[in-house]
RNA sequence: GGCCCCGUCGUCUAGCCAGGUCUAGGACACAGGGUUUUCAUCCCUGCAACACGGGUUCGAAUCCCGUCGGGGUCACCA
């Protein structure tokens, strides 16, 4: 049976680039029936967030991803958090001291560095090698003693070359001389990355490993430590890596870039409010802006967000709060290095189901491209039906604090209903904004460019009569009597919806005039109109 | 710098592995036009690419070599 497992480490939001793996482990087990994991791996103490496990599989979750195995559903190879499985690394690790295949090392991080300057300094490659002699259990207790870290490292055999068999990359060589003796053990006990990997996928029988490009220089290490082991091969698939606009990975730095040259760019503005926002001291918003540092991920939104400052999104809520909709993450996200092979784009999760394919995968780098998201946003908005739509509506509100959450499940299938066409759920939410809000702040352009315009107030007030004089207040009758009203003054729609529009919204932006007043209610619709008409009276 | 990977319209890509059907297809963006009561949506048209240089071959975007360019990686992080 194929089985894949997606494997971040706990350390904060999920981040697009995860999720596409994340995507590809899933897409895979679910094209050919098999089984999908969910592991942690928290095995650097110092990276883990409390919470960042759980924020993780809320991420995937709201993705639409689902797993057979993991922390929260459990499964038969558990316990699904490395930091929890730390007996079986260590049987494993004395299995490879007792063959040799390992050894114990009690190097100081600075003694490393020093010789890694040095071979920088003749041009060489550092690669570690294991001394002739083998430290004993008597050297350990030694070193111990004098207070020197002791970690366990893995003999890399120099014998051959190393063959990596990679799905997207064909046959990669390696010159085993290139491949340092890695460490296996830290000497705070904990295994790293490399060991409990390895020995996670053997035993909870993976069978494909999809990962990043940046982890195609640890594979032999990794095939050196399953052979030692005697372990399976599983298969290799090394995807390309997403990159920014800029050129780079896409990484979170972006964001407080973007902050950070906001900031600069307008001297009004109070930086000890904004480092207030963030919860971060004066000197470290000193640093941040020096550019010495970057404030973490919830800081920065913090802070920007009092600034009404737009951030490029990284991680899969930046695109939640956004109002993108799973379903149209998770499809471009999926074509970040895949395609289809045919000129499909726009497809259901369904059809990505049925069409992956690892051959598929790209190898050259995919950017992402901000701009072709909306599409894709748009497109699913037409596509997810109803109900569905009002649930990530809702989803959406409340994760933003709208005061749309105020509307019933009815009001909110409505403004769906009239804002057909919108890009994003933000727009559809910015767009009723207006029938939530107390009082109309008019934008000057409109007033301009419609109320102060010749007789605009007399058909401001004529069209009030006229609808307070509605029986029914349904979009049929609303829109037939403004239409009564273009006939009988020989104009167009737009003379008459667009005076009306403003004095409800304040904007030349809205649903269709008749959603637009039923939204809003007949009472509040000829309250603005009359508050409107004085208001032109001191223009 | 060493090692590894990659290089098709402005961007994402199809085509490459199994050379001819490629005067290189699609999408986004952009430009122009149309529909529309605003904003969108929607429809039509246009623009535009095989990094460069050598080979191999009757024939190369496709195979080989080199150059240049981009990315990744060189931790007791994952």
């Amino acid at each position: 049976m194929l089985v894949t497992r997606f494997a971040p480490s706990p350390t904060g939001y999920l981040h697009v680039g995860s999720a596409r793996t994340a995507l590809f482990d899933w897409l895979l087990a679910r094209r050919h029936g098999g089984r999908m994991i969910l592991r942690i791996e928290d095995t650097d103490l110092k990276r883990n967030t409390p919470t960042a496990t759980q924020q993780v599989i809320s991420d995937l979750r709201w993705l639409g991803l689902e797993w057979d195995e993991g922390p929260d559903v459990g499964g038969p190879n558990g316990p699904y958090l490395q930091s929890q499985r730390l007996d079986i690394y260590r049987q494993y690790a004395q299995k490879l001291l007792e063959s040799d295949r390992a050894y114990y090392c009690f190097d100081t991080s600075e003694e490393l560095q020093a010789n890694r300057n040095e071979a920088a300094a003749k041009k060489q490659t550092f690669a570690y090698r294991a001394p002739k002699n083998l430290p004993d259990e008597k050297d350990v207790q030694k070193a111990r003693a004098e207070g020197r870290p002791v970690t366990i490292r893995m003999a890399v055999p120099q014998d051959k070359p190393i063959i990596v068999h990679d799905v997207v990359r064909g046959e990669v060589t390696f010159d085993p001389a290139e491949i340092s003796d890695f460490i296996i053990v830290k000497s705070d006990g904990f295994p790293t990355y490399h060991f409990a990997c390895v020995v996670d996928d053997e035993l909870m029988e993976v069978t494909h490993i999809i990962r990043g490009q940046e982890h195609l220089m640890n594979t032999p290490g990794h095939q050196v430590l399953q052979d030692a082991l005697g372990f399976r091969r599983p298969t290799y698939a090394h995807m390309s890596v997403t990159v920014s606009e800029g050129g780079g990975k896409l990484s979170k730095r972006e964001r407080a870039k973007t902050l950070r040259e906001a900031i600069k760019k307008n001297p009004a503005i109070n930086i000890t409010d904004v480092a207030q926002a963030g919860n971060i001291s004066p000197d470290e918003m000193k640093s941040f802006l020096a550019g010495d540092s970057t404030p973490d991920s919830p800081a920065v939104t913090a802070m920007a967000a009092l600034l009404g400052i737009p951030l490029p999104e990284i991680n899969v809520v930046d695109f939640f709060r956004s109002g993108y909709l799973p379903e149209a993450m998770m499809n471009f996200v999926a074509l970040l290095g895949w395609n289809p092979g045919d000129n499909r784009e726009i497809m259901t999760r369904e059809e990505l189901i049925e069409a992956f394919d690892l051959n598929r995968l790209t190898k050259t780098n995919s950017l992402f491209d901000r701009q072709k998201l909306p599409v894709f946003n748009t497109e699913h908005l037409k596509m997810v039906d109803p109900d569905t739509l009002r649930r990530h509506f809702k989803a959406y509100l409340q994760e933003v604090a709208s005061p749309l959450t105020q509307a019933d499940d009815k009001t909110l299938a409505y403004m769906l209903k009239i804002c057909e066409g919108a890009r994003t759920l933000k727009q559809i939410e910015e767009k009723c904004l207006f029938a939530f809000v107390d009082e109309v702040t008019y934008d000057p352009q409109a007033v301009k460019k419609v109320l102060q315009k010749d007789g605009v107030s007399a058909i401001l007030t004529e069209i009030k009569t006229t609808l307070e004089n509605l029986v029914e207040w349904t979009e049929a009758a609303i829109h037939q009597a403004v239409e009564k009203m273009c006939r009988d003054k020989g104009v167009g729609m737009g003379k008459v919806a667009q005076p009306i529009r403003v004095a409800i919204t304040g904007t030349t932006i809205s649903p269709p005039i008749g959603d637009s007043l039923i939204l809003l209610g007949k009472d509040h619709t000829l309250k603005r109109i009359t508050k409107t008409l004085e208001y032109m009276q001191t223009l």
